[in-house]
DNA sequence: CCAATAATCTTAGATATATAAGTTTATTTG
DNA sequence: CAAATAAACTTATATATCTAAGATTATTGG
């Protein structure tokens, strides 16, 4: 990983332990995002998997035989999202696309035997990273925040669609 | 903004309101940190303001004359990310990037009067995107999660610095 | 059954962000 | 004070994401 020196951490400190007006919880959010998003990359890096990729390989550890489409809605992005990351990882080997049926159009997403076998390497990694994150947070103030990032993305999700139907009034 | 058929609200929802393992608080705080982003930046878009010049913005319309280094820190990105912004919005006549007392190293920013103008402008739309985000969510819930969101982010700044500190240990 | 429509994947190009390394200027120290 | 070091900005390059639009293949309805 990268050499770095901490005036980062401080600056993020300070940042967030000055003051935090009450309508800034938006924030808040994207700075969480980015740590959190900093520190599972720094741990995967040890392995070669970047981030973006880790997102998909969690969900083809469940469920595999997706088509790139429902991989997309699974892993909650846009498709040429989802299409770059798995060609770059077919070129890593870590998955095959595969048509079925005689399907032409749809492409079907299979783990080889390498991206199979990360699971257990890679898991462990993302729960240290929420364990880490969570520290010192009450079971309690945990569910309670998990209930608010809930509605915020219902209400965000809403909001963002009514904004597109606004648009495609035709 | 963009015509979108609302696929992708539903799939953002279905997803949540399946299965949310005890141990995956990340995952909500990314799609929480992405959908906020968004709405925001659709709201700005009407102004020509992209979500990333914005939070310069935010930073300057209450301290202008900071150095760039010293608006990274306060925006919580590193330098490339500033240098790279500012350099388009002084394009955008946003800014201005001035030496002071001879000083050939540093540089200070300035708002143009373009670009103090959009405060009035621009402030309403962020406050309106936490509002709508935040909608049903008791005052309470809020500041629970705004605690938990800040040990995380406290949590977090340390854990990466602890890495980058075993990294450059020589 | 074929033409219109829809679904799916792909390409192109933009934005937001990062790390690593280079350049210039200021500061510090032997 | 001059050489070494550090600070600040810049360049280069990579990742993660998006929207818009194009290409191909399936499906549907007259």
């Amino acid at each position: 990983m990268a050499p770095n020196n901490n005036r980062e951490t401080q600056s993020v400190l300070q940042h967030w332990h000055r003051d935090v007006p009450n309508d800034r919880m938006a924030h808040m959010v994207r700075d969480a995002s980015r740590l959190l998003a900093k520190s599972l990359q720094g741990r995967l890096a040890d392995h070669g998997v970047s981030f973006g990729h880790w997102s998909f390989l969690r969900i083809l550890w469940v469920t595999e035989g997706l088509t790139q489409r429902e991989l997309s809605e699974e892993a909650g992005v846009m498709e040429p999202t989802t299409f770059t990351a798995l060609k770059a990882m077919e070129a890593k080997q870590l998955i095959e696309r595969r048509h079925l049926n005689g399907n032409r159009r749809k492409l079907h997403i299979f783990l080889t035997d390498k991206g199979r076998a990360l699971k257990d390497v890679l898991t462990p990694l993302a729960e240290d990273v929420n364990r880490v994150a969570l520290a010192g947070v009450s079971e309690e103030d945990r569910t309670t925040t998990r209930n608010t990032l809930l509605a915020m993305i219902d209400n965000l999700a809403i909001d963002n669609a009514a904004d597109s139907e606004i648009d495609s009034n035709d």
